[in-house]
RNA sequence: GGAGAAGUGGCCGAGUGGCUUAAGGCGGCACCCUGCUAAGGUGUUGUAUGGAGCUAUCUGUACCGUGGGUUCAAAUCCCACCUUCUCCGCCA
């Protein structure tokens, strides 16, 4: 949620912000809004004064036993005019947060302005994309020949884009999970944590997901909950409505979730594979900042995430997403990619945004300044460290050998308990 | 799922309709006293939102689990919901 009080001091500058990620967003409406909304706001206010005064002389009148009967009936219809203003006041708070809502965060300057995805920029790459000298295939072949993924039974027991693992599959994304965890844990600083997989409408509006992405995310039926797009949800939220200490910051909290998207949208697109499913494996980082170190905090996060991929020896490269394309509530973002071979591209494996004070404002997410003595927001900051599934496919195609092999990465033997498949 | 009890500031805890501007205590902060330590004294102490100054200030309103209601007036009375605790039932 941006800060009203910003948007009422400087609507063309965040007007001239908002247009770069597209040109039909504007603040002019919920502006008006405002304006409405505190002239309301001052008129209620004054009405309520004068019934406090009011009614503490009707308690004075009646002790020393006087009638009041004319000063009751006034201040009786004045608590009529009161309750038509709150009413007033309520719709139009209401309306005011709605609109809100559903503002996206403002790009940060240094976010490479873009009309679409096409016109994100790739900052570098790391490692060569491996050349076959023989007929390589597509992780989904060689999941099907080596038992690792089930497709069929998995669509048998719930639908199109639900994954079975078996076998040295099932325990090489186990591998992989507990890989990156134990990395972040001991090596990164930190801390492991493992929140409910659904969580309620509130979490959910916290980080951005609620209203405006319902339809993105499958819902209990007679419940208040949802199940999580990415552990961010939970993560992010734990300290919603708290106020911490500056001391207490930076947090630095990673969690394995599975991941829950109806993908709604993207009926047509990466169909085969473990690309792109309805329920996925994810390790998250998330942080909690000052916003004096959150630029750095973002960085630091992304190398922490991209360190995964060097320890596994996967290229990739590192993109700076343009203001189109970055996600609804960050005004930041690196996208880490890596080399498919099947794809003769790089796709997407972690999203490393900073969020500023956007989320932390609609969370609620505070720390008191030590200096002023003041609360202020948090900024938050989170990326995938990394996407389990597509760290899956990535391994297995890029591991395969001539001989129909697949080579375990080095650094996932102890965890797998065998070095090939 | 059933029965009972309870939710008040950073924490403990008083408060059954107006004198609550939420008592008192603990903690925090500032100052004083003290050779050090310990103890003591004095003062101060939340959040949100509006207005005026527009840095360091003053001021209105709201907030006692949440949302409604009654009343001239609600922390206090009524209703619904949420959460916690105790007991019972069910259960991996």
């Amino acid at each position: 949620m941006l800060d009203i009080k910003l948007i009422r001091e400087n609507p063309e500058k965040i007007n001239e912000l908002l247009k770069r990620r597209n040109p039909e967003l504007s603040v002019d409406e919920v502006i008006k809004i405002d304006e409405e909304r505190r002239k309301v706001q001052a008129q209620a206010d004054e009405l309520r004064a004068k019934r406090k005064k009011d009614s503490q002389s009707i308690g004075e009148l009646k002790k020393r036993g006087e009638n009041t009967d004319a000063v009751q009936a006034e201040v009786k219809k004045l608590g009529d005019d009161i309750k038509n203003l709150e009413e007033k006041q309520t719709e139009l708070d209401n309306k005011q947060r709605d609109l809100l809502l559903h503002i996206p965060n403002i790009p940060d300057e240094t976010t490479p302005i873009g009309a679409s995805e096409d016109d994100n920029q790739e900052v570098y790459k790391w490692g060569e994309p491996r050349k076959f000298d023989f007929e390589f295939k597509p992780h989904w072949d060689l999941c099907e020949e080596k038992n690792l993924v089930d497709f069929e039974r998995g669509v048998k027991l719930s639908q199109s884009r639900f994954i079975l693992y078996r076998g040295k599959g099932a325990r090489l994304e186990r591998a992989i999970i507990n890989f990156f965890l134990d990395y972040h844990t001991q090596e990164q600083g930190y801390e492991e944590v493992l929140p409910p997989f659904m969580a309620n409408a509130a979490t959910m509006t916290g980080t951005g997901q609620l209203p405006k992405f319902k339809d993105d995310m499958y819902k209990c039926v007679d419940e208040d909950l949802y199940l999580i797009p990415t552990a961010e949800v939970p993560v992010t939220n734990i300290y919603a409505n708290e106020i911490l200490t500056e001391d207490d910051l930076p947090k630095y909290m990673t969690a394995y979730t599975p991941c829950f998207r109806r993908e709604s949208g993207s009926a047509g697109r990466d169909t085969r594979g473990l690309i792109r499913v309805h329920q996925f494996n994810k390790v998250e980082l998330v942080k909690l900042t000052t916003p004096q170190t959150s630029a750095e905090e973002h960085e630091k996060l992304t190398e922490d995430a991209e360190k995964m991929l060097q320890l596994l020896e996967l290229p990739y490269r590192r993109e700076a997403l343009c203001t189109a394309d970055i996600g609804f509530s960050a005004n930041k973002c690196w996208d880490l990619e890596v080399w498919m071979p099947s794809y003769g591209t790089y796709k997407e494996i972690s999203s490393c945004s900073n969020y500023g004070d956007y989320q932390a404002r609609r969370a609620n997410i505070r720390y008191r300044n030590k200096e002023t003595g003041k609360t202020e927001f948090v900024h938050t900051i989170n990326g995938s460290g990394l996407a389990v599934g597509r760290t899956f496919a990535a391994i297995v195609e890029n591991y395969q050998q001539e001989d129909g092999t697949i080579i375990i990465p080095e650094v996932l033997r102890k965890y797998t308990g065998f070095d090939k498949i």
